[in-house]
DNA sequence: GCCCAGGTATAAA
DNA sequence: TTTATACATGGG
C-alpha cells in the first residue's frame, strides 16, 4: 500500500545518499529500502513523500527513521550567520540524519573503515541475507544476538577481511549488555564514545558516525581525514562554537559540499 | 602491478 | 605524544 507523508524542505537522494545509509537500492523512480525492521519502497514528487509499505505503522516508522519529520528550519537559520554554512547548506539541501538503528549503525561504520561505498553496500547486503531475517524477499539486519553467536569463519561469505573479528566482537560486547544502548544514547558525548571504543576495531570514527546516525547524538562530529581536510580549508579555528550542539549536521552539510570539490584527493 | 577506499591497532621513533 | 605500516578485499 502507499502512504503520502508532506515533509518540506525534505530530499530522500540527499539523505539517503550522503553518506550514512547503505542499503538504498534503485528501483524505478524510487529506492528499496529497510530500515527499523521495515522494508518499503520509498520515493518522492515535490513535498511529498511517498512509502510503500504493508501498513500505515509501518510507513510511518519509515518516514520517521528517514528524518521526513525533522524540522531543520531552526537549525539552518542558525547556521545561516557563516557563509560556508550557507553554501554548504545549499549543497546538501534537504538532508536529514536519519535515525538508524544503533547496533546496525555500528556495524556498518565497522564495515565502512578503510573502504569504500560501493564495497560497504555489498558486505552489508551480504551480511542481511546471510543472517538476517527473510520476509517478502528482504532481509532484515541481523541481531546482536545471532551475531554474537557466530565465529570469524562463519563470516567469510561476507568477504569483509579483517573486519570480520570486529563485528563479532561488536556483536558480543552488544549481546552481554557490556554496551549498554540507554548509556549511549544519554551520557556525555565522550563517555558514550569511550563506551563504544571498548570494542576491538572501534576508533572515534566509527564511535563518531555510530552516535551521529544510530544514537540521535547530533553533536558528535565524526571528523576524519575527509572532514578534516575540508576543515582546514574552510575555517582556521574549528566550526563556529555556537553551532556545537548540531555539529554532526554541520558537519554533513560540508561533507556534501566538499565532495562536490574533490577534497579528498587534496594534499 | 599499483593505488585507493568517511580507519584502527600496533610498533617504533 | 606523534608518525609509519599492516590489515582483506575489490575496483579503477
Amino acid at each position: 500500500m502507499n502512504f503520502y507523508f508532506e515533509s518540506p524542505e525534505f530530499s530522500l537522494e540527499r539523505t539517503l545518499f550522503c553518506g550514512q545509509y547503505f542499503r538504498a537500492v534503485p528501483c524505478g523512480s524510487g529506492y528499496n529500502i529497510v530500515l527499523c525492521g521495515h522494508s518499503a519502497l520509498v520515493s518522492q514528487e515535490g513535498d511529498r513523500l511517498c512509502v510503500s509499505s504493508d501498513c500505515l505503522q509501518s510507513a510511518e516508522a519509515v518516514a520517521r527513521a528517514l528524518g521526513a519529520f525533522d524540522d531543520y528550519s531552526d537549525i539552518r537559520r542558525l547556521f545561516s550567520c557563516d557563509d560556508t554554512m550557507n553554501a554548504a547548506m545549499q549543497a546538501g539541501c534537504g538532508l536529514r540524519i536519519m535515525h538508524q538503528p544503533l547496533f546496525e549503525t555500528l556495524i556498518s561504520f565497522i564495515i565502512s573503515q578503510n573502504n569504500n561505498i560501493p564495497r560497504i553496500t555489498g558486505i552489508i547486503s551480504r551480511l542481511c541475507e546471510h543472517f538476517g531475517d527473510n520476509s517478502g524477499g528482504f532481509y532484515s539486519f541481523p541481531s546482536a544476538k545471532r551475531l554474537a553467536s557466530l565465529c570469524e569463519s562463519d563470516l567469510a561469505p561476507l568477504r569483509c577481511g579483517f573486519r570480520a573479528r570486529y563485528i563479532i566482537d561488536a556483536s558480543r560486547k552488544f549481546a552481554s549488555g557490556m554496551i549498554d544502548e540507554g548509556f549511549v544514547r544519554t551520557a556525555p558525548l565522550a563517555d558514550a564514545a569511550a563506551s563504544l571504543m571498548q570494542i576491538v576495531g572501534v576508533g572515534p570514527k566509527v564511535a563518531a558516525c555510530t552516535l551521529l546516525f544510530g544514537a540521535d547524538r547530533l553533536d558528535s562530529f565524526p571528523e576524519d581525514v575527509w572532514i578534516k581536510r575540508a576543515m582546514a580549508h574552510f575555517y582556521k579555528n574549528g566550526l563556529p562554537p555556537q553551532f556545537a550542539p548540531y555539529a554532526g549536521i554541520a558537519q554533513q552539510y560540508i561533507f556534501v559540499y566538499a565532495r562536490s570539490f574533490d577534497f579528498g584527493s587534496e594534499g
